[in-house]
DNA sequence: ATACTTAGTGTAATTTAGACACTATGCAAA
DNA sequence: TTTGCATAGTGTCTAAATTACACTAAGTAT
């Protein structure tokens, strides 16, 4: 069941933004083949030539953390709430804002464009299907583009989506977290190509399903997939109770 | 050999400081026997009551970056350069300083003590020997603590303090990183007590022995240790070219 | 001489990782 | 209706890694 969409509404005013303090996110999603970003363009307005692709991002309020700020972003985006979201860490060149294509935008959309900011970047893991995109305070639009299409981004951008990626999968190598990107009845071979999509190499099948069966945190549904073209799976569910055991007695290896 | 110390001069003029951003510094060193953390004191006069025990750190200039802010604070305090520094993350809860006691120091040390400051958190694995402890402009005085030791910390600083634990411990299952906290010349049983302090387990003599010895990053010495009650140990460096030899090939899994 | 302390060593049992090939089932195309 | 196509689903063997475990060696202190 998709989140209960609730966004934050734009018009509210709302306290001091901190000039110098920004946070991005990084929003992963996964369309059963590719590892996706959703990618905003800001820029004066959506027809000309200047914009650029960047990843969604807001100066913070003085009165928000930063969780809450990343958490506020997302929700603008996509209008979804209490949705995992990791720290991927701050980024702060003097001049990581300070490029010429850069700053003409910045001067569009900011009071001081040319303040000091150091970003805090987040990354979070989506279903696809539960976002209803929406252009946000920060944003004119926004596009799932796929990780590996990415060349370049405003800013630091590509820089921070890099260091997303590389936790993304550390993250994976320790914790069964695919599941925030798959709806709630998934098969295994889709989990299989998430996998592969997200460390970006060959798992070979049997070893997968072995190693991810024996963690016991997949309920088997008496449910096919139809209408494919070949045998159909068997769909599954994400087991939370077994999964939460399974973190308390602490696993620590999980990679492939 | 220690680093040559060429410790910034506190008298020169820097450019701006930004208000709203600072960087701590969680600073490791190993005594042979506890895992230990530089903590200074900071507060209107040495002998008041009223200092606490706080993480060395400092708002940044907006000259710098996150990474140089980080090495200024460690270089004003040991006096090094070139140290292993990493991030640990950015800590940017609204009333992270906000606490009565907090904010009686930072009047009296900050231009702007009730700004909302994001702080940037590093830690750092320096050898103790080589450190030569001097007050910095942010500290009145220096001084080690095991880490078993700290119940409280100033500001949010406990809390940084175990989130650079729980990274360097991480740190510590997937490299060998544990040179930087050691004289030249070690032991491996020094080597193994220090992984035993920092995991905060015990760890089987042989099993880490062999494992140890086996990534050939260790390099024999013809010295054995002289004046010790017991049996004396075999001296050994560490091989920095197997080490980063290693490391191109990655090696992900050195964990106990 | 004896006690104390840490150094240094090997083996066996279990678990995990990695490589590998065939049958099953539904749809599509001929 | 037959054939082809695509993915599902399954088991075994080998090599490597992990874990548990106990004694002798070599110095200093008493």
């Amino acid at each position: 069941m998709p989140e209960k969409i609730t966004r934050t509404p734009k018009t509210k005013i709302k306290p001091q933004l901190n000039p110098n303090i920004s946070a991005d996110c990084v929003i992963f999603g996964f369309d059963f083949d590719q590892l996706k970003v959703l990618i905003i363009r800001r820029g004066v307005d959506a027809n000309s030539k200047n914009t650029r692709m960047a990843l969604p991002g807001d100066l913070i309020y003085d009165t928000e953390n930063l969780d809450e700020a990343a958490a506020r972003i997302l929700n603008e985006l996509t209008g979804l709430d209490g949705i995992f979201l990791e720290q991927v860490g701050a980024f702060g060149d003097p001049n990581r804002i300070k490029t010429k294509g850069d700053q003409d935008w910045l001067k569009s959309i900011r009071a001081k464009p040319e303040a000091r900011v150091v970003t805090v970047a987040y990354y979070s893991l989506v279903k696809m299907t539960d976002c209803v995109l929406a252009p946000a305070s920060f944003a004119m639009s926004a596009e799932w583009v796929a990780v590996h299409d990415i060349k370049e981004l405003a800013f630091d951008h590509f820089n921070i989506l890099q260091s997303a990626l590389k936790k993304l999968k550390e993250k994976l190598d320790t914790q069964p977290i695919g599941f925030n990107l798959l709806p709630e009845k998934f098969t295994i071979g889709q989990l299989h190509k998430l996998y592969e999509a997200i460390l970006d190499k060959k798992i070979d099948k049997r070893n997968f399903r072995r190693k991810i069966i024996k963690l016991n945190i997949l309920t088997n549904l008496n449910e096919k997939q139809t209408g494919v073209a070949h045998k159909p799976s068997r769909f599954v569910k994400f087991n939370e109770k077994n999964y939460r055991k399974l973190c308390e007695q602490g696993f620590n290896n999980f990679s492939f």
